[in-house]
DNA sequence: GTTAGTCTGTCAGGGGCCGG
DNA sequence: CCGGCCCCTGACAGACTAAC
């Protein structure tokens, strides 16, 4: 019998044993392509327990639509009964916030946010990945709530669970301590000298690769998100009424940026690119291209949904030395923070006015001094010995803006007077620093 | 294999509140 | 006023899953 056998026909070698089970299974519980959707769905959950992930899913999904030499295909909705959606069946917080909008029951909000709470699922013990979880997904609920349209009052009333909020916040609170205790180091492939480098470089008449992306991203300090929304404009008062985000001697600032919804202030620009029309150039440049197709947006896609996958992906393959931290498209907006303020900051800055420069490279309010030291990478050249500087009353302070003429050496350019903005921006800042000691 | 969509855990930071 | 503290949302990264 050892004859013929011209089994080597097409690729049905690939007999998966998922694929077996399912043919067993179908067989032992004599379901096929004329079963109803009714009779298959019965079956599901049998099934699926036999089926450990998704991949296994998907191969009987496979086998499912293909069918055999026995057994004739199933159609959409048999499949879909016999191996149902996974994702429909997670009972997300946003589904929670649906029903319990529907039924417009306040027992029904309050359990919820308690279901939504701590728990403790193992031992009893609420560790502190739960508790912010915990805390996280009750604010989203209530955000979805409101979606939904539930009654605000109600909302506030019994969606709210004061107690894990405490906890969430104080383990939040020790968590950005310790970060900010030892600070990652700037990434090879971004370091200053190399950003600046492929910056100058760059050929706009060309079509932007996803590293033109990234330096761009670098160079604005920009969050991923804001690189379709973010624009350079020059503004300069044309009488004694200016606007009131307008600073004296400022003529640069960016619109567009991401995080402020309700009144779109323009924020200052400051980059590591002091040429403020390059700097624009630059940004449109990457825009076009975005628009028009041929560059991926790093976040949305064209949709407009989230995925950076890709974008994140390209980013942290470019990671050279073993013992980096990996990188990230966020991470590329704080190095730009520190590279601008390093470019921007006189040879000898005290770290107030690099934090000044941060916060203004990152178009953050004013409001908060502290806020910018979320930002200071380390880095093993400006890092030195705490000299326990006199800070306070020293008013001689030197232009630290004396940055300006050096540096300049850059080929051609009539375009010095622009330049000059960031300079006399510079020393406001400086003169603020001094100020706030 | 690659891409897209959705969900959750985590981080950033705007805004409110309160004592001074 | 104002600076510090706390709350809580919005944005991000990664995990998952299905679709292509």
């Amino acid at each position: 019998m050892s004859t013929a056998e011209p089994t080597q026909k097409t690729r049905k070698a690939k007999t998966n044993k998922f694929v077996l089970i399912l043919e067993q299974f179908l067989e032992r519980y004599n379901l096929s392509a004329e079963s109803s959707p009714e009779q298959l769905s019965e079956h599901a959950p049998e099934l699926n327990a036999l089926l450990p992930d998704w991949k296994a899913r998907k191969c009987v999904k496979e086998a499912l639509a293909r069918g055999t030499e026995k057994r004739s295909a199933f159609s959409k909705e048999q499949k879909e009964a016999l191996v149902p959606d996974q994702r429909n069946m997670i009972y997300s917080v946003r589904k929670r916030a649906q029903e319990v909008t529907k039924s417009e029951d306040k027992w029904d909000i309050f359990i919820n946010t308690l279901d939504l709470g701590p728990k403790g699922s193992k031992d009893g013990v609420i560790d502190d990945k739960e508790m912010v979880a915990s805390s996280s997904n009750q604010s989203r609920f209530r955000k979805y709530l409101a979606e939904y349209g539930a009654d605000r009052e109600l909302i506030d009333r019994y969606a709210k669970d004061s107690k894990t909020t405490t906890a969430s916040n104080k383990i939040q609170q020790e968590r950005t301590e310790k970060r900010l205790a030892n600070p990652g180091r700037t990434p090879e492939h971004f370091t200053f000298e190399k950003v600046h480098r492929r910056l100058q470089n760059i050929d706009t008449s060309k079509i932007p690769s996803m590293q033109d992306l990234a330096d761009v991203i670098v160079m604005l300090s920009m969050r991923p998100a804001e690189v379709s929304s973010l624009q350079i404009i020059n503004y300069k008062p044309d009488s004694e009424d200016p606007p009131a985000w307008y600073k004296a001697g400022y003529s640069w600032y960016c619109t567009g940026c991401r995080k402020q919804r309700d009144k779109p202030m323009p924020m200052r620009l400051l980059s590591m690119e002091k040429d403020p029309e390059r700097a624009r150039e630059l940004l449109t440049w990457i825009q076009d291209a975005i628009k028009a197709g041929k560059l991926r947006d790093p976040v949305y896609t064209e949709t407009g949904k989230r995925n950076n996958v890709p974008f994140a992906k390209f980013i942290k393959s470019l990671k050279t030395n073993q013992d980096e931290d990996e990188i990230t498209p966020e991470l590329l907006r704080k190095i730009g923070a520190k590279h601008a303020s390093m470019v921007h900051a006189g040879p000898n800055p005290t770290p107030q006015h690099l934090d000044n420069l941060s916060e203004i490279a990152l178009r953050h309010k004013i409001n908060r001094l502290d806020a910018g030291k979320n930002y200071a990478l380390g880095d093993p050249k400006s890092k030195k010995e705490p000299k326990s500087e006199p800070e306070t009353g020293d008013g001689p302070n030197p232009q630290t803006q004396a940055s300006s003429p050096a540096s300049q050496s850059r080929n051609n350019d009539p375009k010095k007077s622009q330049t000059m903005d960031m300079d006399s921006m510079l020393a406001e800042i400086a003169m603020l620093a001094e100020i706030r000691k």
